[in-house]
DNA sequence: TCAGATATTTAGTCGAGTCTAATTCTTCTT
DNA sequence: AAGAAGAATTAGACTCGACTAAATATCTGA
């Protein structure tokens, strides 16, 4: 059985990995926590044989570890969607809640709430929901600014997860499922002109543009 | 912010009070601890004004103290009821889990989740669950082992929690709702037999019938 | 009432997880 | 290739919440 702290260290290991390497200090700052601690952290990991660190070399996951990485990314993911779907939650408020859901100890509770949710492949940002074996159903989602002019699409999902741009998503109604036509690409700064499923036109920067996933 | 094992002594205080005094004793012993932990405890509480404590002069709880250990009862209750409600677990089985989910932090969940249950008064062991503002629509069930030979009811809750207990209820289709007949009473040892809602005669004990709450 | 039994508290220790400060290793630059 | 800069680790201290053992207070029964 893993502790929190545990638990929350082999997340941020796994999330990192998942762009290539998982620094010390990039743990260090998505835990909020401190280098040093980081360091004694990864230590008592690879004692438990969740994963394999060296100091100074880096650190991977082992199976077993990735195993434990990939049933939090599960639970974290179920609990958003039924905050979402069940519960009226705003898919930019979820994250919080979900973060300290998916630490609650039950196999059951998981296996019991995949069944109520039906089961989904996607929780509300578009992340694809692991199954109980760890197996993912990828998404091959693209963004939405490698689209060309002319181009429709629905929003399937978000390539950043910051409050702040979900918050953004929802004023402007561009939630998952959301219809789009691309108008025009402005040359100058790659915005786009975009016009939306209920009629009005927006323009979204290019960096917006690269976050919003289509399909 | 109160720390889970704070929140665990409080609703320990809270519940012992229910029935007389909140003895150092009696709380290790709910809390799987030892005495001398409780007390440490105590005085912390204490001084955090949600208790007032006096070394051997026992323990109260402050206003503060009781609004938070109902809040827990609360949250306790909501989940206890979610999971037999939606999730399909038994009776017996929610104990644990509803003792990790109620120290969630968050006063959105609690809202979202009453108002998704429907506002429900009692939870699944009909136990009455708090209001927002802390308010108990009090049951006034009576026990099984009052009733006189041929009276007719309906079973609404259970006085004891016991996994065992609650199994045995379950096992014998003695749940919430159930209806049942008194036949007769036994003199010799107060058990009586009773006559269940689909037909069949069972004899209880007078210590069960105690426990089961009827309306 | 008072001595033994019982309940409670205090004192001191420990592990988990964090921190700061100091140190060591790696990498980059010239 | 050497030294500076940066990243990572170690050392040592702190808090929280638990423990055991010892001390102290309260209760109870002859």
């Amino acid at each position: 059985m893993l502790t929190r702290a545990e638990e929350d260290h082999l997340k941020a290991v796994h999330r990192l990995l998942e762009d290539g390497i998982a620094s010390t200090n990039a743990i260090a700052e998505r835990l909020s926590t401190k280098a040093s601690s980081v360091t004694v952290m990864l230590q008592k990991l690879n004692e438990k044989g969740l994963l394999n660190y060296q100091p100074y070399k880096g650190v991977t996951l082992t199976r077993k570890g990735r195993e434990q990485a990939v049933a939090l990314v599960r639970k974290h993911r179920l609990w958003e969607t039924f905050l979402v779907q069940h519960l009226g939650f705003g898919w930019d408020e979820v994250h919080e809640v979900a973060e300290q859901l998916e630490h609650i100890q039950s196999a059951k509770l998981v296996d019991k709430l995949d069944e109520f949710l039906g089961h989904p492949h996607f929780d509300p940002h578009g992340d694809p929901i692991p199954t109980k074996n760890g197996a993912l159903q990828s998404a091959p989602f693209k963004a939405l600014a490698a689209l060309g002019v002319g181009a429709k699409a629905t929003v399937a999902g978000v390539g950043e997860h910051s409050r702040d741009f979900l918050r953004f998503l929802s004023e402007q109604q561009l939630g998952v499922g959301a219809k789009l036509q691309v108008l025009a690409r402005n040359a100058f700064d790659g915005s786009l002109n975009v016009k939306t499923g209920d009629g009005r036109t927006i323009q979204l920067s290019h960096a917006t543009a690269e976050h919003i996933l289509i399909r």
